[in-house]
DNA sequence: GATCAGGAGATTGTATCCAATCATCAGGAT
DNA sequence: ATCCTGATGATTGGATACAATCTCCTGATC
């Protein structure tokens, strides 16, 4: 493996992480000292989250952590709204029943973080929940799609969920346990609605917070 | 301008005009000798282009235009037919009169052009078409989406268009017209329905000289 | 005859160096 | 006081040189 897709990986991982917040100045130079490796290497990395979404590069300028705006930010929910549950339609036929079921334990383990209390860990198991919900579809080019709105959301979603009331943490746990029983009885219509108006809940409720944050 | 952007425009051109055939080889070293530059920005171009889909890059081995299989040609198509309808569906209502009569010329010129009989003018046409009719959409995501789903399609569409007989070529030209009268009419339920119909008799269409081209 | 090991050649990946471009700030004119 | 102008410093873009890796051919072995 190349040294500039590990540094690919670290940095999404970093970012992702809220280690490098978005609007972050991402410096060849410093970078190049940080991973003890020439800008090269760097540069190719940049190159490549850029495609992703995640790095913004301004040319002969340089590079920071995509920031979105607040409207920016919820068209990315809204494109969720139409786009996840047409992949969650094409996964379940073809989820395995050992993936349901570990979907399932995801959800249990959510039910446990607390939202806000566990912030990181609520984080990484509910996104690890959706996209693995996903995993069945057949449609690449889609399911690249919504992890690249996943990703591009993250930095911002661990911000909002803080402000998430208790109320609403429960409605989230509700509605992936609900999930899960339409996987299970194979239902898409019931995956498909319950998925859209997950998505929907959770944009509605977060964007209530927006104004805290961009403002 | 940078130099890197420069050979991406170029190289895009030239695979999507058919210059350069899918599993042609890129070597960085003989793309650098044609485009008199060094194979540094001729690198960042390749990368570009594999994020657009129509550059396949393999670690220490080298990069080739992309070539498709049959499946991934029509899955292709089967993913067009449900994402251009939500495309157009939120276009119709933002389209400008102008741009509507731009789209209706458009369909004018694509019926002389006689389909297989002046198969670039055609391919064009029919590229700039649609893609105008989308032109509206607000979802930057989803028409990225489509643009890659026409580029990475469009060598293989140049084949199977020679193929094409009169009466689809008739039918096509019929369609696009009766998109321009939804569109016209700002009916957003006929727009979708004809594009999806429209991108469906397409792919089966094509499908049946596939074998001819795939075998 | 088929398969696998090994080495030569070619090609990509990385480092270093130089050139081009942009941001910043001082200075002067309006 | 504000705006324009120009020089300086920092940063990115590109070229060249070297290292790492793969491909393919050769030849030996089963």
């Amino acid at each position: 493996m190349s040294k500039a897709s590990r540094i690919v990986e670290q940095l999404r991982r970093q970012i992702l992480d809220g280690d490098r917040a978005p609007g972050t100045r991402l410096g060849q130079e410093s970078l190049a000292a940080e991973f003890t490796a020439s800008r090269m290497p760097i540069r190719e990395a940049l190159r490549a989250l850029e495609a992703e979404g995640l790095v913004t590069i301004k040319a002969h300028s340089g590079a920071w952590v995509s920031a979105l705006h607040q409207e920016e930010f919820e068209q990315c929910y809204k494109l969720r709204e139409v786009v996840e549950p047409m992949v969650i339609g094409e996964s379940v036929p073809l989820l395995s029943g050992a993936q349901i079921d570990q979907i399932g334990e995801l959800a249990d383990l959510i039910d446990n973080t607390g939202g806000a209390a566990d912030l990181r860990s609520f984080l990484r198991l509910d996104r690890e929940f959706h996209l693995l919900s996903y995993a069945g579809a057949t449609y690449p080019f889609l399911t690249d799609l919504v992890t690249r709105l996943w990703n591009m959301t993250q930095p911002y979603r661990r911000e909002l969920v803080r402000f998430m009331p208790a109320e609403s943490f429960q409605a989230t746990c509700a509605e992936h346990h609900l999930i899960v029983d339409a996987l299970r009885s194979r239902d898409i219509d019931a995956a498909q609605t319950l998925v859209r108006l997950h998505i929907r809940r959770t944009r509605i409720t977060l964007s209530r917070y927006g104004e805290v944050l961009w403002s």
